[in-house]
DNA sequence: AAAGGCATGTAAGGTGTTACATGATTGT
DNA sequence: ACAATCATGTAACACCTTACATGCCTTT
């Protein structure tokens, strides 16, 4: 039996915590400091996220501050927590990701670096492009509708231009992560 | 007192249902085979939200098929339905919108036509554009932070690349409804 | 007569938001 | 002494997803 997905949220604290511990505090004001806001950083998403992720063996909380009445926690990956974040990770990019959710697409992205090997990575850019370029040439004939009013055009439109801009964008990190590659090993 | 705010999805009902009376099935079937499909068609979410926005007055079902015992029904929307339609749709934009709730946003555009006069159409698409560049240079420092990486660099580029593009997208379609209306009060 | 689409709905479960509450520490 | 920030958490509520259930109607 395998263990349903965890919510966005719970992937990005995974990520976060795994390129340095990090206190719930922290990783809250992370969210609310730096574009990655979206994912949002309330208390009342972020503490119980980070219990469950410790109930389920992701985490591990280690408390500072022992004997005071408000501990400090600060949360480390488990091996499971690095397995489950991979998992998340690795797959190939669908149609239906594009789709419905960009958001956390970038997210992956931005989350895979130091965890998923070269190949990963290009295949997640590769997958991503292809799907992007499918989804906005299926979405095109919606143009032409003539139930369509101007607005909704307009609004196709506009998601059309970024569907097709996301996609030259993963291309163009695709070309420009393997000259980073070259240039990194050339110097080693 | 004022109630509280609907969520998306009720207001998408509402806007669709404006343009004409719709069943249930009806509504859900236009999320599930166009572009709309983001904002959710699941049986599960729209039959309760008819319920509760039918509840709230907003709109009425009609009752067809009386005597059988899976009646269909035909939503219209009444007049105060009408009225929070418009209140969601005229504020502003602020940068909050753009940077949390683009989607929305778009959804508005979309379905505005029809219910709010040019010089609100105007004005939204207006803030739009200051807020899309506003948000975008509040975020653009973040690129010259040595703490991002590489993939959060491109990550943060592309979403940087999606407000500018939104941003000069809300400009043309403000030049071209205008054009159009022109056109349109020379031809009557 | 069976299949598939029309048409409506409920139940369980998870997740998020807002608002509130508590106490410690640091700076002025 | 006071305010702000650090730091953690709970409770109420709304919402959505998935899965399931029901029955009608049309076509093959």
């Amino acid at each position: 039996m395998v263990s349903r997905p965890l919510a966005t949220l719970a992937y990005a604290l995974l990520g976060l915590i795994q390129r340095a511990p990090l206190s719930g505090y922290a990783l809250m004001k992370t969210f609310q400091t730096t574009p990655m806001r979206q994912y949002s950083g309330s208390p009342g998403a972020v503490y119980p996220a980070l219990r469950k992720l410790e109930r389920g063996g992701l985490i591990r909380g280690v408390v500072e501050r022992q004997r005071s009445l408000r501990p400090r926690r600060v949360y480390c990956l488990t091996s499971r927590g690095r397995e489950a974040l991979r998992r998340w990770l690795a797959p190939p990019v669908t149609v239906e990701d594009v789709a419905l959710r960009e958001r956390e697409l970038m997210l992956r992205f931005a989350l895979m670096d130091g965890v998923l090997p070269p190949s990963q990575i290009d295949r997640f850019l590769t997958t991503m492009s292809e799907s992007l370029d499918g989804y906005a040439t299926s979405i095109e004939p919606f143009l032409d509708a003539r139930s369509m009013s101007t607005h909704a055009r307009l609004a196709l439109e506009s998601g059309l231009e970024g569907l097709r801009g996301r996609a030259a964008w993963a291309r163009r990190a695709e070309q420009q992560l393997r000259t980073t590659r070259r240039r990194g090993r050339k110097r080693s």
